[in-house]
DNA sequence: ATGAAAGCGCTAACAG
DNA sequence: CTGTTAGCGCTTTCAT
């Protein structure tokens, strides 16, 4: 196939050097006659040399390749978390100059990564026992969106307890008593906590949250819809007066489903999201929310993984970000 | 950093054989006693032994990593298209055995990707030129989405043009006359083509689209909102019975201006998308929309570059996917 | 400031 | 079936 492929040889024929100083021109070593470094660059243009990754790699022993690990369940491809990692770890890659590699996984390819510098776990779910084996082979790790404590390795989550906590207090503030709440997937640690943190305010506050006005829901927006259709079918008296759905996502999809019943929102209900999804701004109305810097969380993963590459950090890494409430339009004060 | 690592040296004096028996067992070449085979395989266990990718990659010459190459235009990420494209690509790659390099680009930085096996580019928009360079450099590459006339290069892509005929016909058929269509992006091609396909058939079929009929969006919510109040604030007479909106998501916004406007779907306007976006099948009505295979698409892709890499294929590859009509309950017959 | 030479870890003839 | 040996293309001492 490939015709054959110029080597560092032929750039050193062809300038007339060494390869040992066409080695230092292409790694910018500062002990290169200026002279040199011309006709080095010239010879590299003029026969379009780029040097093969795979033996500086080899001979330096070093890599700048990131792997990104991502659980494959379905429906997380069409979350706003899942692509804010992507983006957020990409554009760090870029500036960085790092190779991103993707992966998609289930937890059960032991995944071979020896190759790479090292590895961010976007959330993990099935797939604990990779980040064991990457550990164990040296490679540094760090787990994103996910509070570890069963393992000694790295992380950088978003408190989504106090998450759950800020929606809680400022619908009670708001003078709500009757708050349903639409959770996440909470198999997964995030929607779990987020959940957790609510209710667990709820019960300090001393609003009670009985069964009925708790969907288990899943992030997608037909569980969203079952949950409003659900919400909105009580009648008058038991009808919630605010529902929190712990995603942007699912919150549209509740104020959609609340246009097509004739309820008008916030006047009838107030309704509270969670992510600060872009889209949940324009729409009917502006959804009030809780932002987690997903973006910012993914970008500074990247920057330390790299860190750790270079043996520039040492120790644990153990970091959590803090969620903040978006007060916009769709939550007014309680009347009834 | 990183402790010694263990090479195929320490495997062989451990399993008590070559170097060479331990490479061929790696590489499941058939000519090794059983015994050996065994030796070699408990040696590797005992050790933790992971072959060093980069040196089997220089040695053996070839390679496994494909590059999927994506520009990074505002909203593309938030778009049905392009985490489709990465699904697909991050299947296939799974399920071959393949790395997947991920690049966002905006065209500037030359991508340096000679290490990688092949390119796929999921849609150009502004960076031809790596194309190119690719082309250049003798990497195998494949374009999605675009179909390319002026390069000598492969290309898989959806007939977007026949996609856009086909609504038209569709409508037309249904007996709308006053027909409305809100385009994507026409700086890309699939959006000017699914644009330029729809006009066409209209023509053809002597209906006639005044130039208030066409809002120029650009797949985002925001500008689909604006097209149906623009749409929907004209008075009976003029209003359009039926509204193509060429992505799901635009469609879906529609409805929802269409409900918050008190306008009934499709009783009073028919709403026609473009994608086959599973989240329009749930929501208020299911959306009767132009499917296009673009998870298929990219799947087909990794194949087709792999027996590039591998040789097994010669010649240019121009593939053209045929969208095709899904038939649900947004549209229904002109009352008018 | 420059070059010669010794690997990096692995594969692939080539002998045996 | 197995081992010896010569590279793959590059970085990195170590002299000069």
């Amino acid at each position: 196939m490939a015709a054959k492929r110029i080597s560092i040889k032929d750039v050193a024929r062809h300038a007339k050097v060494s390869i040992t100083t066409v080695s230092r021109v292409i790694n910018k070593l500062p002990t290169v006659n200026p002279r040199n470094i011309k006709k080095v660059e010239e010879a590299v243009a003029a026969l379009k040399y780029r040097p093969n990754i795979s033996a500086q790699r080899l001979a330096s022993g070093d890599n700048n390749m990131i792997g990104l690990v991502m659980p494959g369940y379905p429906g997380i491809f069409h979350s706003f978390f899942a692509i804010e990692i992507i983006r957020g770890v990409g554009h760090a890659c870029e500036s960085l100059k790092l190779d991103m590699v993707f992966h998609i996984t289930d937890g059960r390819n032991p995944l071979t990564a020896n190759y790479l510098g090292g590895i961010i776990f976007a959330d993990i779910i099935e797939n604990r026992k990779q980040v064991q084996d990457a550990m164990d082979e040296n490679v540094p790790c760090l787990v994103i969106n996910n509070v570890v404590q069963d393992m000694d390795v790295n992380y950088i989550a978003i408190n989504n307890v106090k998450g759950g906590r800020l929606s809680a207090e400022y619908l009670v503030n708001l003078g709500h008593r009757r708050i349903a709440t639409i959770t996440g997937n909470l198999r997964t640690q995030a929607g779990f906590d987020r959940f957790d943190g609510f209710m667990k305010r709820m019960d300090e506050m001393k609003v009670e949250v009985p069964k009925e006005y708790v969907f288990r829901g899943d992030y997608s927006r037909r569980s969203a819809r079952q949950a409003a259709e659900f919400f909105f079918s009580m009648d008058e008296g038991r009808r919630p007066t605010a529902i929190f759905a712990q995603s942007d996502d699912m919150a549209l999809e509740v104020i959609a489903v609340a246009y097509e019943m004739g309820i008008r929102i916030p006047e009838d209900v107030s309704v509270m999201g969670f992510d600060d999804n872009p889209q949940a701004i324009y729409g009917p109305i502006a959804l009030t929310t809780v932002r987690q810097p997903v973006f910012e969380m993914a970008e500074k993963s990247v920057r330390l993984l790299h860190d750790m590459i270079n043996g520039r950090r040492e120790g644990r890494i153990k970091i959590e970000l803090e969620p903040e409430l978006v007060v916009r339009d769709s939550c007014i004060p309680c009347k009834a």
